[in-house]
DNA sequence: CCTTGACCTTCCTGTGACTGGAACCCTTAT
DNA sequence: ATAAGGGTTCCAGTCACAGGAAGGTCAAGG
C-alpha cells in the first residue's frame, strides 16, 4: 500500500504519516524504489493515533498508548492514568476558556458596535 | 523606568516586554548605554496587551485592539468585530475540549484501572 | 582600584505538530 | 518522447514566547 491510499484509508495527511514515521511512531518497509510499502498493521497504528489525537492526546501521550496497547502484559491502571491526566489538562482548559468568554460576552454584549469611538471592551482592557 | 520594573509592574515577563518591541508593539527609548527606557505610556500600553493575551486575543488582534484604542476616531463596531470573532473561536474551542472530555470521561469511567491489560480505553482507541 | 553581583543587551535555539513548497525521482499512459 | 500524477527528501514557517550563552553596565563594598 502507497502512502496516498493510506492517508485515504486513515483521513490522515501524507504529510502527517511522514511525520509519524520520522517521530518514530511507525515503521513502514521500503519498496527497491525508496516508497513506503505500509502494512496492514501500519494502517492500524495509524488509525489508532488518528483517534488518540482527535482526543487531543499529545504525540508523546499517543507514542505511550500505543507502546501500551502493543504490550500484551500491560496493566489497564498505566492506560486509566494518562487518559485521567489528559482529561484533566482539558479540563483545566475548558474552564480558562469558559471565563475567557464569560468575560467576552459580558463585554461584546455592553458594547454598541456602531460607529461611535465609546467603546466598554476597549475600556475594559485599559484599565482592567 | 528599566525593564525590571516594567516587568514588575505588568506582570510581564522581560523576555515577553522585548518580544512586544521586536514585533513592533511598542516602541520604548534607549538610554546611551543601550538600555530601554519605558514611560507611563508603554507601562499602559503593556498592561492592555497583558490583559486582551489573557482574554485569549492573538498578538495580530492585539496589534489592532491596540490601534484602535489610539485612534480617537475608532467605530466601537471595529473592536466589537474584533471581540465577537475571537469569542466565536473560543465557543468553538470550548465545544470541541467538551466533546473530548464527555468521550475520555466515559472512557475512563469504564477502564477499571488495575493491573489487568483489559482496557476499554485501548479497545475504543483501536477501533474506533 | 578592583571585584562582586545584579542588572541589562543581543543572538541563537527550541517548543508542538504539523503544513507548504522546492527540487527531484518513478511509473504509467499516450 | 513526453506529460501527468504518483513518490522522495529537505528547508522554512507557524505561534508566542522561554532558555541560555556571551558580553556590556552599574552601584556597593573591601
Amino acid at each position: 500500500m502507497n502512502i496516498s491510499e493510506v492517508a485515504q484509508r486513515t483521513d490522515l495527511p501524507p504529510k502527517t504519516i511522514r511525520y509519524y514515521e520520522d517521530i518514530g511512531l511507525i515503521r513502514p518497509e521500503r519498496r527497491e524504489n525508496g516508497y513506503r510499502v505500509f502494512s496492514e498493521a501500519d494502517l492500524h497504528k495509524l488509525a489508532f493515533l488518528g483517534r488518540a489525537r482527535a482526543l487531543g492526546f499529545s504525540i508523546e501521550d499517543c507514542r505511550t498508548l500505543l507502546a501500551l496497547y502493543e504490550d500484551e502484559t500491560r496493566a489497564s491502571g498505566d492506560v486509566k492514568r494518562v487518559a485521567r491526566e489528559h482529561l484533566e489538562r482539558i479540563e483545566d482548559k475548558i474552564a480558562q476558556l469558559q471565563s475567557m468568554r464569560d468575560t467576552l460576552t459580558h463585554l461584546v454584549r455592553e458594547c454598541a458596535g456602531d460607529a461611535r469611538p465609546d467603546c466598554p471592551i476597549l475600556k475594559d482592557l485599559a484599565k482592567g
